[in-house]
DNA sequence: GGAAGTCAAGTCTCG
DNA sequence: CGAGACTTGACTTCC
């Protein structure tokens, strides 16, 4: 068992999320925010291995506009050398390595246009892993996509288009149920059916259950993942109280995540914090489960 | 220097 | 039918 946070650090003073407006697209101002973006990255994954933080998702934020057709760049070859510093970074720490495409990314779209968009999205994270020389327990992490007011297809379609992803994508490439679409047991069924690994959100299985309890669901998405993907990963989060419906929580709540640890055994998983406060909830929720036999190195 | 408006991309829900 | 939400703020303009 890993503990992480998503993409940003809080306190460190740089994110490795610097964009720009398309309108000021220029090869200079994207090389410079790439390097600062790289930069910042090497830091927060330098901080995370001074607290043992051992999990973390790079945003998808690293490399602006990297799948639009504005940018014709070969920035994997140009970067390539910091690329490899910071996978021996994470090789050398034990760290293990997410990504997670923004909304835009829907490869059930009936849409073919937004299809082709998304797989080059996927195209560009699974890029950035290659480029770190990650193995295929980096995971690239999407929702099944829309309904489309009709389920059934809108699967079939889920299933089609991923029968045709690159072999570098599909060996990344994992679900996750989301909070008001398709369901554990959704994630499930695809899976049944096509072999990708479902990983397990704790807040959306409380939005949008299909009725298992923490135990069963993490049973569930363990039979997905096989040798090569690694352990099961679980994004973590409680509830904002009074805030909307799937509002993730300000700060940990620790006796919530307690009792998650305690009814998760003894599934192993790597758990993934989406708690606003990132590191800081991290590095608590570490601390809270320190007598946790699955923390052992 | 700080506040306000805007930002590459899609879909769904709510008011 | 427009705004807000998503995993999430950062950039740009205007005062």
């Amino acid at each position: 068992m890993r503990i992480g946070y998503p993409c940003v650090n809080i306190g460190i003073g740089c994110t490795s999320a610097r964009t720009f407006r398309l309108r000021s697209w220029s090869p200079e101002r994207f090389r410079s925010t790439v390097r600062e973006n790289l930069a910042c990255l090497s830091r927060t994954l330098g901080f995370n291995i001074d607290h043992g933080l051992l999990f973390f998702r790079i945003t998808s934020d690293l490399i602006p506009f990297a799948s639009h057709p504005v940018n014709d760049l070969d920035w994997q070859g140009e970067f390539a050398g910091d690329f490899m510093e910071i996978g021996d970074l994470i090789r050398g720490s034990g760290m293990r390595i997410s990504m997670h495409p923004d909304q835009f990314t829907l490869i059930n779209s009936p849409d073919e246009g937004v299809a082709v968009r998304s797989v080059r999205e996927l195209e560009y994270h699974a890029a950035v892993l290659d480029a770190m020389d990650m193995d295929a327990t980096a995971k690239i992490q999407v929702h099944v996509g829309g309904v489309y007011g009709d389920r059934e297809s809108a699967m079939g379609r889920f299933l089609d288009r991923y029968r045709d992803l690159s072999p570098a994508i599909r060996r990344r490439l994992v679900i996750e149920n989301d909070d008001r679409l398709y369901t554990l047991a959704d994630c499930c069924a695809l899976s049944r059916d096509c072999g990708v690994p479902v990983l397990f959100d704790t807040l959306h299985h409380e939005c949008n259950s299909s009725g298992e309890e923490t135990a069963a669901a993490l049973a569930l998405c363990a039979r997905t993942w096989r040798g090569t993907d690694g352990t099961p990963m679980t994004d973590y989060s409680s509830q904002e109280g009074g805030a909307r419906r799937g509002a993730h929580a300000r700060t940990i709540d620790l006796a919530h995540f307690g009792a998650f640890l305690a009814a998760s055994h003894p599934h192993d998983t790597d758990i993934m914090l989406e708690i606003k406060d990132k590191e800081k909830s991290a590095i608590l929720a570490l601390a809270a489960a320190k007598t946790d036999p699955r923390l052992a190195p």
